[in-house]
DNA sequence: CACACTTACGATATTCGTAAGGATT
DNA sequence: AATCCTTACGAATATCGTAAGTGTG
């Protein structure tokens, strides 16, 4: 038995006509009768009875039909499915990024994709650098964007751009009439920043300890809003990755670049190496690489 | 998509290895790597990823998988229902019969058509005559056993035996000694019978009125058993169907051959002269007509 | 080099459409 | 005569298997 076969009986079924079945089919009248006839040889029986003037359905036949209804939709369905799939019509991606892409750089992007793909479902995850690693290795999510990881074991790392940290002072204060700054004068003041297992707290860290000692940590938080707020109140200063430059001036903050030594890392996107992209994370990370790289 | 491609899909998916598949779908490894091929670009997207040492799915792939799983079973299951029709190993087919033949006739032959087709489900309704051809015309039961209707209107009647009275005494009567009676002799005794709207007694009427004048009836009845019951007893005489003699007897009564003018009627099998029967029905009514029609 | 999948190609089977046949209204 | 389904037959298409090719462990 076919689909084509099965198609071909429930068009006459439905019809009680071989030839209006043949117009629906679009199948010249021998050929659905050789198909009807092959369906009934293969399943053993007849299916309908054809006087020459008037075509009805055998018992088996009146069985049957019910039955062909519900495959060829079922059918239908999960090819229509498929192919919506494919064609981007339809699908999902979960994506999980650190907090300041997710609240930065992501939503731009986004937006593009929306436009080009409306219909395909978009999940993001706003988890801590380290989570965004573990939910691409755990395939909970398909593409990840996060700094660089130290080691890569099954992971692919598509690089982005390089993340350097810009110095966050208040508007009144002195330091905020400056062209740019240096680290010691910048953590000459009280220093405020995110909370520890942050990566950009961790790579603050990393990199000053070496050369100035210790961070001179005066308050912590775990949102990167809250750190802009209180550098805008005038309770201290901070560093920031420069991606989150707007976003501390729309706070009310004055953004100023840093000497040398530049603290930097790469950001980029994450994947499962072994695993093959479903075609709309495909066209997401298209998206997300094409906007980062031309620019 | 075809039946076939989705097949194969299945076998590769759920082995992950092209040669396995092959084995299992009894196909060569270029013509199943052609199916899967095929099936790819009918839906427009690949479903599977082959590095030379391994398969495994793509995220489409992978959604495909449990509808294929599904679709395939029904489609399966399906086929297999309506083969299982045919050669009946499975199937149903309800009869309408009139009582007489019912508790008479019917049983054995029920009984050897159970035994060659055990898994054919058979209804059999219990009605009089009348309903009988009612079932039949309104398609309610696909067989029908009844006297010969008067006017068959789009129904076949295919005749089974003709069915004459025989008288019903009790044992004890003067008559229950006789070889034969006429029917004077037994009208002169008080008269039981079924009630009205019963085929045999309108038979029983329309035959004796002319001749005999009123029927002299005493005690009526709606059951065959009733009668034979009250004819033990000593309460009158009846006439009853052939068919029922055994059953007469078994009640206590003692059954005689009548003279003539013999009061006889075709009984036959009844169906739609339009429709077509199903297999079963087909194979029951075989079975009828070659044990009445071979003795 | 052995294994696993793909490509190339000739042979076989199916399926299709045109043409002709038979039956009914 | 017209309609509707079937049979007959040649052509196009699809599918299959053998043989050769390619990349990986």
């Amino acid at each position: 038995m076919t689909v084509k076969q099965l198609r071909a009986f429930l068009a006459v079924a439905q019809s009680l006509s071989f030839a209006q079945a043949c117009e629906r089919l679009h199948l010249s009248q021998p050929a659905l009768s050789l198909a009807i006839k092959n369906l009934e040889q293969s399943l053993g029986g007849a299916l309908l009875v054809r006087t020459t003037r008037s075509v009805s359905l055998t018992p088996e036949g009146e069985s049957l039909l019910p039955l062909a209804v519900r495959l060829l939709a079922d059918w239908d369905n999960a090819e229509e499915l498929l192919r919506q799939h494919f064609t981007l019509q339809m699908g999902k991606v979960s994506v999980a990024a650190m907090p300041s892409f997710a609240g930065n750089g992501l939503p731009v992007v986004l937006k593009a994709f929306r436009d080009a793909y409306p219909r395909v479902n978009v999940t993001v995850h706003d988890v801590i650098n380290e989570q965004v690693l573990g939910m691409v290795r755990d395939s909970r999510v398909e593409l990840g964007i996060a700094f660089e990881p130290a080691t890569l074991d099954g992971l692919q790392f598509i690089p982005l751009y390089n993340d350097r940290f810009v110095a966050v002072v208040p508007l009144d204060s002195p330091l905020a009439a400056r062209s740019r700054l240096s680290w010691a004068e910048l953590l000459s003041e009280p220093f405020i920043t995110l909370q520890r297992p942050s990566a950009v707290r961790l790579l603050l860290e990393d990199s000053i300890v070496a050369r100035h000692g210790k961070l001179p940590v005066a308050f912590e938080s775990h949102q990167l809003v809250t750190v802009g707020r209180m550098v805008a109140e005038g309770l201290g200063v901070s560093a920031v990755p420069k991606l989150c430059l707007r976003q501390m001036e729309e706070l009310g903050a004055r953004c100023l670049p840093l000497d040398e030594p530049q603290v930097e890392r790469r950001v980029g996107l994450l994947h499962l190496a072994g695993h093959q992209l479903s075609s709309a994370a495909q066209a997401l990370s298209d998206e997300i690489v094409m906007r980062y790289r031309c620019q």
